[in-house]
RNA sequence: GGCGGCAUAGCCAAGCGGUAAGGCACGGGUCUGCAACACCCUUACCACCGGUUCGAUUCCGGUUGCCGCCUCCA
């Protein structure tokens, strides 16, 4: 069975069959650049992490290219506020991207393309579109001719009569149609901007991505992501301007991932209620909010509320927990046994059902429930009287491989300090003489450390809280 | 007005035709010197009304209630 992928082009899950065999070619809109990014926007960047590592873990040489909007009226306008160049603005912000990402665990695009550094990729992108009668120019701007393209609206799968209606656009003198978008803007007095045949100006915000995914990828792509929110007009804008331009399919798949709420409230600047990645990640272990988002299917909506995500804490713990006791118990286990394969094969059993969850549209929450299942069955392995080494490292090398995919993979345990071998030592003698006043003791010292005590048939073990 | 989504236990969340996965929390028990960890047990008239079907939480129609997009937005 191959992987399963909704998409939103046919709004069905279609099998996920790469143009060439066994390479995936992804692209991810990222970020416009002028503000430390907050968990909306980092959803997309784990779901989309998420689905590379699992292709990547399903033997798929995954090329995956995420761009920065390194330039716009906001970062524009930000940077005046802020008295700061364009440049340092976006650079500041593009390096506490990487560093908020990174410790939600996304590792890092193969190429992340920065607009700034395509502006003539893109001027002569809009020029063929231009010669094409695609796009015209008026006033310094240029604009794109949506009445021209045929299929416009064909992944939101509105037609451009139904959009005209809804529209709230405000007509415009100078274009053609109220539909019709900016492909480059004139400058403004004093503003950032490039040369071009059309005068001083920047680029549209859509263009930049069919650009950028075109240098990078080619005319073809086979996964392109991004937010809900993007599908309309931004992602239907690209595909206008790449089809126009290449005659050719843009992207196979369209894939969108839904919003995060915040306390049941959709996040606004009105209501006060963004919340940064860059802060919260001060308060909450960063592995804890990864895995409270991938505990809820990729499509639909979450809601970021301060009980949920300690359920979800909990939930994490407990896979942990399970993970850190194998490793103690390995310290006791033999090398000799006879139900290896009973307990292999439930090792086996979970794995094959977390790939089943995840070939199905990337069911993190159900690829989940499977890790949990691996927990139950490790669990009642510890409970037996011989434990082998075999059996353990297939329980553990599960374990690594699955946290591995959704990202979340184990932290190497840190060593004792001397001091803190030393109590427990101490603990135990205690424990033995029945002295449990200074036993309790000892135990509530090394709590105040962070280091939690659990006593086990095969003697203490400790783990940091 | 157009397009679309969602309504499942105290909370979160899967399931998409054969009478309900998983997690968190609660309660009872086992283990422990006491804990912690773990294990066992316990917890659901699947929003409502019709229809199709031998059979529907799952399909169709309708109702109600939330939500999103149609403007910059992840």
């Amino acid at each position: 069975m191959s992987i399963q992928i909704y998409n939103t082009l046919t709004r069905k899950k279609e099998p996920f069959i790469p143009m060439e065999e066994g390479k995936v070619k992804m692209y991810v809109c990222g970020p416009t650049v002028y503000n430390y990014i907050h968990i909306g926007n980092a959803r997309p960047v784990i779901v989309f992490d998420t689905v590379r590592r699992y292709l990547e873990y399903r033997g798929f040489d995954v090329n995956y290219v995420s761009n920065f909007t390194d330039i716009d009226d906001k970062i524009i306008r930000t940077a005046n506020e802020l008295g700061e160049e364009v440049g340092e603005l976006t650079d500041r912000f593009i390096n506490a991207y990487f560093e908020d990402v990174g410790a939600l665990g996304c590792a890092k695009a193969d190429a992340h393309p920065r607009v700034t550094e395509h502006i003539g990729d893109i001027i002569a992108f809009i020029q063929v579109l231009i010669e094409k009668g695609f796009a015209y120019e008026a006033q310094g701007d240029v604009y794109y001719r949506t009445r021209k393209f045929d299929g416009y609206g064909k992944l939101s799968h509105q037609s451009i009569d139904e959009l005209k209606v809804g529209a709230r656009i405000e007509e415009s003198e100078i274009k053609e149609n109220s539909l019709d978008f900016a492909l480059w803007k004139s400058a403004k007095e004093g503003e950032i901007s490039w040369e071009s045949p059309w005068g001083h100006g920047r680029p549209g915000w859509h263009i930049e991505c069919s650009v950028m995914a075109r240098e990078h990828l080619g005319d073809t792509i086979d996964i392109h992501a991004g937010g809900q929110d993007l599908t309309f007009p931004h992602h239907e804008n690209e595909i206008a301007q790449s089809e126009a331009m290449t005659g050719k399919q843009f992207a196979r798949f369209w894939m969108h991932n839904g919003y995060i709420n915040i306390d049941n409230e959709k996040m606004s600047k009105s209501l006060g209620n963004f919340v940064l990645v860059n802060d919260i990640r001060k308060q909450i272990d960063p592995r804890v909010l990864r895995f409270f988002i991938l505990s809820v299917h990729y499509r639909h909506p979450v809601n970021f509320a301060q009980e949920l995500v300690e359920s979800a804490a909990n939930g994490l713990d407990r896979i942990q927990t399970a993970y850190t006791n194998l490793k103690h118990r390995l310290k006791s286990s033999t090398e000799l046994g006879d139900q290896q394969d009973i307990w292999k094969n439930k090792v086996d059993e979970a794995v094959r059902l977390f790939e089943v969850a995840m070939d199905d549209d990337f069911n993190t929450a159900n690829g989940i429930a499977a890790i949990f299942e691996l927990v139950k069955v490790a669990n009642l392995y510890q409970l037996e009287k011989n434990t082998q080494t075999e059996v353990l490292n297939s329980f553990i090398s599960a374990f690594e491989h699955l946290m591995e995919v959704l990202g979340l993979p184990f932290a190497d345990e840190d060593l004792l300090d001397d001091e803190i071998e030393a109590l427990i030592e101490e603990r135990l003698t205690a424990r033995r003489e029945r002295n449990f006043g200074r036993s309790d003791e000892i135990r509530d010292l090394l709590k105040d450390k962070g280091i939690i005590l659990e006593d086990t048939a095969q003697g203490t073990r400790w783990k940091r809280g």
